[in-house]
RNA sequence: GCGCCCGUAGCUCAGUUGGAUAGAGCACCAGCCUUCUAAGCUGGGGGCCGCUGGUUCGAGUCCAGCCGGGCGCGCCA
């Protein structure tokens, strides 16, 4: 929204400096945004970039620049400042009109399908905290770029196969001797991914305590990668309690309206030897080779590059060339393909490499009513083609985060939402005593969603999140429940606009350019009326630049920072009780461009605006 | 040892492709509920931006070297 004023300000300024100094090339430059308004709305300083060539003064320049520029069209003036800096001020109402009545023309961006995987949680107990921002961050991702136009598919990968799942087999097996039968018994009576949680502790504890006890890990995993579910009690208590446990890990996201389009399972890759495929592919490409010496004699291995300026000169004596070239192994001696083979299959599947498909089937229905689809290496179901390999030049997105918090991964995702919950709820009917215990409830989940979710965005992704509970269970502040609290306020001003005057938003938005605007016209107050309105438009910048960086606390802080500028012009400046009709109806105005920016941002956030608090 | 990440207020963290006076929350102190919800607002104290050098009109931001902390470095996933 603010984005194409930006460019149109560009290219003027681009024309005039071709047209006041005749170059060739002119430097990249930016359109900024100023530190206060009082320096403008929009700043550039092309002109400290363009003293150099020129041999002027910056001031000089801008002053010349501004002579020449012209009209812009929204642009009310243009100002060189005393330092070089050229300030641009917006023609205000003509801004924000066509803004808040939608009526800019969308601008479509690049359409090509991305692909955003992420969650993959081991399908053999409960989720935890060291799960979750994982997940808040990659349905984030989706969000953004839903918004500007990309089709996104969400993948959940699922690793059904792995030595996590073999464990949970033991810890049944030799542990409870248990059955299939028993553990489909405790999965219909108690909640299994918590059940899991205790017993892979005890599994780890008794691996500790004799070293033969790993036999058993080795045996399942071997019988869980071999094994046909049907005839196989290992396979089949294993694809048992993953599709349990999974299950579980879904309902838990969608407490955090976190969905997927598609769960790539593992086994499916095996099954349909997607790996063979992408074997030969590999092989032909040089890519990996089978080593034929040294400790990892007999494995196929691939370089691990690492650029390393070092190397370039002087090799010590005795120093062997290609010593320090790091090698992965692919496919062990005795046969069996590595983690990352697999992983390397489905991303040739991802990219469309591979010449081949899963098998697809529906495998639940969402809350948000869209189906939810997994592979399958059985017959698949029609309709699901769509889901295929249409990925061409799709852009594979990396796990975000190393690792997060430790403290985190000992509390289970959804005891903490239920803490959470219990407190917002709390709150919400000691607030508002004549709301329904069940609205009450309902609005304390969203809160208790905001909470989490905000906690899990502020932070840049390069940091590690030391989890604090009582940071974590916070409603003041920089929390999610202030955002939520801020879009209220501003939703309550419309609802009494409707209940006492019976004034609908459209009519106020109607005929507001026979209005005087002075209101958005004042200046002096650091939070007035423009000041609003125009950090509101800034939501397109902000998320292409969450884009290009994948990095969201930029989201969340700007988010923040709108709702305090919101807050503070909430409390100034009355709307309901406001005599002047033209300031009224402007600020009114401001007020509802606001809530759908605010609105939007929080959206992405995957946070949802309650009736009331 | 090698690779990646981090070092900004007492604590937890932001800081836009290098730009105008270094910000926020928490904590602390002082105010504000007969006016649209006090989960809020206003004001205050608190900073060799780890250190040193370099590049630049301009460095918290880029480069080099130190110091301090974290993570990774398996025929695990």
């Amino acid at each position: 929204m603010i984005l194409s004023v930006q460019r149109l300000v560009h290219r003027a300024i681009a024309d005039a400096i071709r047209r006041q100094y005749g170059l060739a090339e002119i430097p990249v430059f930016a359109v900024e945004v100023p530190p206060t308004r009082a320096l403008g709305d929009l700043a550039v300083p092309v002109a400290f970039q363009l003293a150099r060539t020129l041999r002027k003064a910056p001031r000089a320049i801008a002053q010349e620049l501004a002579q020449t520029l012209g009209a812009i069209p929204g642009v009310a003036r243009v100002e060189p400042a005393p330092n070089g800096y050229l300030n641009l001020y917006l023609d205000r109402s003509a801004y924000l009109l066509p803004r808040v009545r939608q009526q800019l023309p969308h601008e479509a961006a690049a359409s090509e399908k991305t692909i955003v995987e992420h969650t993959a949680i081991n399908p053999n107990k409960a989720a935890h905290i060291g799960h979750l921002r994982n997940a808040v961050l990659g349905d984030a991702l989706g969000r953004v770029l839903r918004l500007r136009g990309t089709p996104v598919e969400i993948q959940n990968y699922i690793d059904d196969l792995g030595v996590q799942v073999a464990d949970i087999i033991v810890g049944f097996r030799e542990l409870e001797h248990r059955t299939l039968d028993d553990v489909r018994q405790i999965a219909d009576t108690t909640r299994i991914d918590y059940y899991c949680w205790d017993l892979y502790s005890r599994v780890t504890q008794w691996y500790d305590e004799r070293q033969d006890h790993l036999d058993a890990r080795a045996r399942t995993l071997h019988e869980l990668e071999h094994g046909d579910p049907g005839v196989n009690d290992t396979a089949a208590m294993g694809a048992f309690i993953v599709d349990r446990i999974v299950r579980a890990h879904l309902a838990t996201m969608a407490r955090l309206n976190i969905a997927y389009d598609l769960l790539t399972y593992e086994g499916d890759i095996v099954r349909l030897q997607f790996w063979a495929h992408a074997f030969e592919t590999l092989k032909a490409q040089n890519a990996i080779y089978l080593q034929t010496e040294g400790k990892l004699a007999g494995c196929w291995v691939m370089k691990i590059e690492e650029a390393s300026p070092a190397d370039a000169r002087g090799d010590a004596p005795g120093n062997d060339v290609g010593d320090d070239a790091r090698e992965k192994v692919i496919v062990r001696s005795n046969g069996v393909v590595t983690y990352i083979g697999k992983d390397l299959a489905n991303q040739f599947w991802k990219l469309g490499l591979l010449g081949r498909d899963f098998h697809y089937r529906v495998f639940a229905t969402q809350a948000n009513g869209r189906a939810l689809w997994a592979t399958t290496s059985g017959a698949g179901e029609a309709g699901a083609r769509e889901l295929g390999y249409s990925t061409d030049g799709a852009d594979a997105s990396k796990p975000f985060v190393e690792v997060s918090g430790r403290k985190g991964l000992g509390v289970k995702i959804d005891d903490l939402l239920d803490l959470l919950t219990n407190k917002a709820t709390a709150e919400v009917a000691k607030r508002n005593p004549e709301f329904p215990p069940e609205d009450c409830r309902r609005v304390g989940s969203q809160i208790a969603v905001a909470a989490i979710r905000y906690f899990m965005l502020k932070y840049s992704r390069g940091k590690l999140i030391v989890f604090d509970i009582e940071e974590a269970l916070s409603f003041e502040g920089e929390t999610g429940p202030y955002l939520q609290y801020a879009a209220v306020r501003a939703n309550n001003i419309f609802h009494k606009l409707q209940e006492r005057e019976h004034v609908a938003e459209a009519e106020i938005l109607s005929g507001l350019e026979t209005l005087p605007a002075v209101e958005l016209a004042d200046d002096g107050e650091a939070h007035n009326l423009w000041a609003v309105v125009f950090e509101a438009s800034r939501l397109d910048e902000v998320v292409e630049q969450v884009v290009r960086s994948l990095e969201f606390s930029g989201l969340a802080k700007y988010a923040f920072g709108l709702a305090q500028l919101f807050s503070a012009f909430y409390h100034r400046y009355p709307i309901l009780n406001e005599e002047q009709a033209d300031r009224k109806r402007w600020r009114a105005a401001g007020v509802a461009y606001f809530r759908m920016q605010l609105t939007r941002a929080l959206d992405l956030m995957g946070i949802e605006v309650p009736s009331r608090m």
